[in-house]
DNA sequence: TTGTACGCGTTATCAC
DNA sequence: GTGATAACGCGTACAA
C-alpha cells in the first residue's frame, strides 16, 4: 500500500480512503491512486485488514455432509446469497454428530468467521454469546436464544400424509430416524404424519414405523426391502427425506414392488435429482432459496448488531405431485 | 497471548514457542504456559498469525457447482484429505465458465489462500507463478506448467464402450458436450469412444453423437428423449457423466424405452446415487479418494516448495457393471 | 482534504 | 532455554 502511495505521490492513508470509498478524497488524488493501483497490480492484504478490523469477511456454513444432495444444493444457495452481501462462505462438515457440531463452532471461532450458519442435528446445549453470531438451521430449539430458520416439519409431513390419503392409500407406513424421545427433525416429521392420520380418525400402527440412518443410502435401500417384506398391507410410505425415499424405492424395486402401482411413496426436500428419478418422486418442497436467503440475512444482521433479539422463521412449502404418488 | 505470558510468568515469545511446538522450551515453562492457556481460554488469533507468517492455512477448491453430486462427493474428500495435512478448505463455484474460473483464481489471491485446487473446464491460458500454487483438475493442458490430476478419460470411455460391445450392443450412441474442436474432457471421452469402435473395425456414425449441456439435468432428459426418438437402431449409449446418464435414462423412460432391455446405458464417475438409481447405473469409476488425496498432496508440496517441477497424475479406474448394462 | 503516529497479535531474529 | 525488538499491512484518531 505504501508503494502505491509513493507511486501516486500521496500518503498511505489516502490510498486506504480511496479503496474503501471513504468521504474526503479529492478527484485528482483519487485518479492518481486508482492509476497507481492498476499499474502496480496492488491488492489489499486480507490478513492485515482482518487483523485491524476484526472482521474476516467470511461466514461459516456447517452441514452434516456436503456430498449429500440436500446440503450440496443448500450450500450452493448460501454461497450465492452470501456473495450478494459481500461475504465469503467456508464450509465445515459435522457428520451429523454432536462432536462434529461442537467442533464446527470451535473452528468457527478459531478461524474467526464473522458468523456461522449451523445445520444442527444433534447438539443439545449451547451457550449464546459464546463466540461469534450463530444462526441455527433445524430443530434444535435452544431455548429461543438463537436466530433460527426451520422448515415446516409437522405441516409438511402432515400435508404429505394427507396427499397419500387422498390418493387412496389406507395403510401408510412412515420412515423416520434418530431418537423419537428427543425433539428432532425426525420426531417433528413423525408427529406430522401421526397428526394427519389422527385427524382422519386413523390410529397410527407402530408396526408401520420404520427407522433408518439418515445419511446412509444403503440403509435406506435395506429399509425399502424391509417394507416390501413386512406383509402388513402397506400401500403408501411417507419418508422424511428425498434421499432416503429414493433409497426406499430402490429397495422396493429389489423386491419387485412397483411404485406407484403397488405402493405410493412421498419424500421431503425436493432435491434436484428427485424430478429425474424413476419414478419421479413426489415430495414436500420447502422454499430453499427463501431459507438460504433468510439464514444469510440473519447472520449478516447479527454481525452488524450482536444485541438484536433472536428471531425465528419457518420457510413456506408446497407439495409436489409426481409419478411416485400418481 | 501476552495475558497468557503474564499468567505463566514468561515472555510472549515462549508462549508462541510452546504453541508451535518449537524446539527449545523447558518442561517447567511448557507446563505453566499450557496451564495458563487452559485457564484463560486463550485461542491464537488466526489473522495475526496469517499477517505475520504469510500463510492462511486455507486452500481453495474451485468447482463448477457444489450442488452437483460429483463435485459434492469430491469436495467431501478434499476437505478430509486437507484436514489431514492441517489445512482448511474454502469452496468457490465457477459455474463451469471461463470467467468464473478466472474469478476463482483472482479470489484465491485476494483471499490469500495458500493454494488452489481448480477444477478447470474452460480456462485456456493461465500464467504460472501468477500468484499462489495452483493444482489443476481436468483436461486443460496448460503446457505442462502446472501440477495436474486427471481421470482416465480416453481409457475409461474406451473401456465403457468395449463393455457395451461385449454385452452385444451394435449401434452405440454417445452423449457428449462442449466444443469438440477443443481438447476438453468431452473431446477426450468422445475420442475414447471412437477409438474403441475403430479398434473393432466399426466406423463411428456422426448421427449417433448427441450433444448436451453438462450441468443441466433437464437437458440430459431431453437428450434421452431425442435418442429414443432417433429411430437409428440404437441399442447402447455411452454417456460422459453419471448425472447426465441418469437424465438420459429418465428421458428414455419418458418414451417407454426400457433400460437395459431395449437399450443399455453406461456413465462415467460413479457418483453415490448411481448405485441406487432404477436401474442401477453401470459406470466408469475413477478412484476418487486417490484423486482427492493426490490433489491435496500436490498443493501441499508446492506450498512447501514453489519451485518444484510440475507433475501430472492420472487416477486408476475400474468399470462397474450394474443393471443398466446387464 | 491530507498526513502522522500508533496499535491490532503474531513470529523471526538475535542477543543474552 | 529465554526474552527484547521489530515488522507483517492496514485503519482509527487526531493533527495539520
Amino acid at each position: 500500500m505504501s508503494d502505491v502511495a509513493r507511486l501516486a505521490g500521496v500518503s498511505p492513508m489516502t490510498v486506504s480512503n480511496v479503496i474503501n470509498d471513504r468521504v474526503p478524497v479529492s478527484d485528482g488524488a483519487r485518479e492518481r491512486v486508482l492509476a497507481a493501483i492498476r499499474e502496480s497490480g496492488y491488492q489489499v492484504n486480507a490478513a492485515a485488514r482482518h487483523l485491524r478490523s476484526g472482521r474476516s469477511g467470511v461466514i461459516g456454513l456447517a452441514v452434516p455432509q456436503i456430498g449429500n444432495p440436500y446440503f450440496g444444493m443448500f450450500a450452493e444457495m448460501v454461497i450465492e446469497e452470501a456473495q450478494r452481501h459481500g461475504y465469503h462462505v467456508a464450509i465445515e462438515q459435522t457428520g451429523a454428530l454432536a462432536t462434529g457440531e461442537a467442533a464446527a463452532i470451535a473452528q468457527s471461532r478459531r478461524l474467526q468467521f464473522d458468523g456461522l450458519i449451523l445445520s444442527a442435528v444433534e447438539i443439545e446445549s449451547l451457550a449464546p454469546d459464546h463466540g461469534n453470531p450463530i444462526v441455527l438451521l433445524g430443530e434444535q430449539d435452544l431455548a429461543g436464544r438463537f436466530d433460527r430458520v426451520t422448515v415446516p416439519n409437522e405441516g409438511g409431513t402432515a400435508a404429505a400424509t394427507e396427499h397419500l390419503i387422498e390418493q387412496g392409500c389406507e395403510r401408510i407406513a412412515v420412515v423416520t430416524g434418530g431418537d423419537l424421545n428427543r425433539l428432532t427433525m425426525f420426531t417433528r416429521r413423525y408427529n406430522g404424519y401421526r397428526s394427519a392420520l389422527e385427524d382422519r380418525g386413523i390410529k397410527p400402527d407402530p408396526r408401520l414405523r420404520f427407522m433408518v440412518d439418515a445419511l446412509s443410502r444403503e440403509g435406506a435401500r435395506a429399509t425399502g426391502r424391509r417394507i416390501a417384506d413386512a406383509d402388513l398391507g402397506i400401500d403408501g410410505v411417507v419418508v422424511f427425506s428425498d434421499v432416503v425415499a429414493m433409497g426406499v424405492m430402490r429397495g422396493l424395486r429389489d423386491r419387485g414392488v412397483s411404485v406407484p402401482d403397488d405402493m405410493r411413496v412421498i419424500g421431503f426436500d425436493d432435491v434436484p435429482e428427485s424430478a429425474g428419478y424413476i419414478p419421479s418422486l413426489s415430495t414436500v418442497c420447502p422454499d430453499h432459496r427463501w431459507k438460504a436467503a433468510k439464514a444469510v440475512e440473519l447472520v449478516v444482521a447479527r454481525i452488524a448488531d450482536p444485541d438484536l433479539p433472536p428471531r425465528e422463521f419457518t420457510a413456506p412449502f408446497t407439495i409436489i405431485r409426481r409419478e411416485s404418488t400418481a
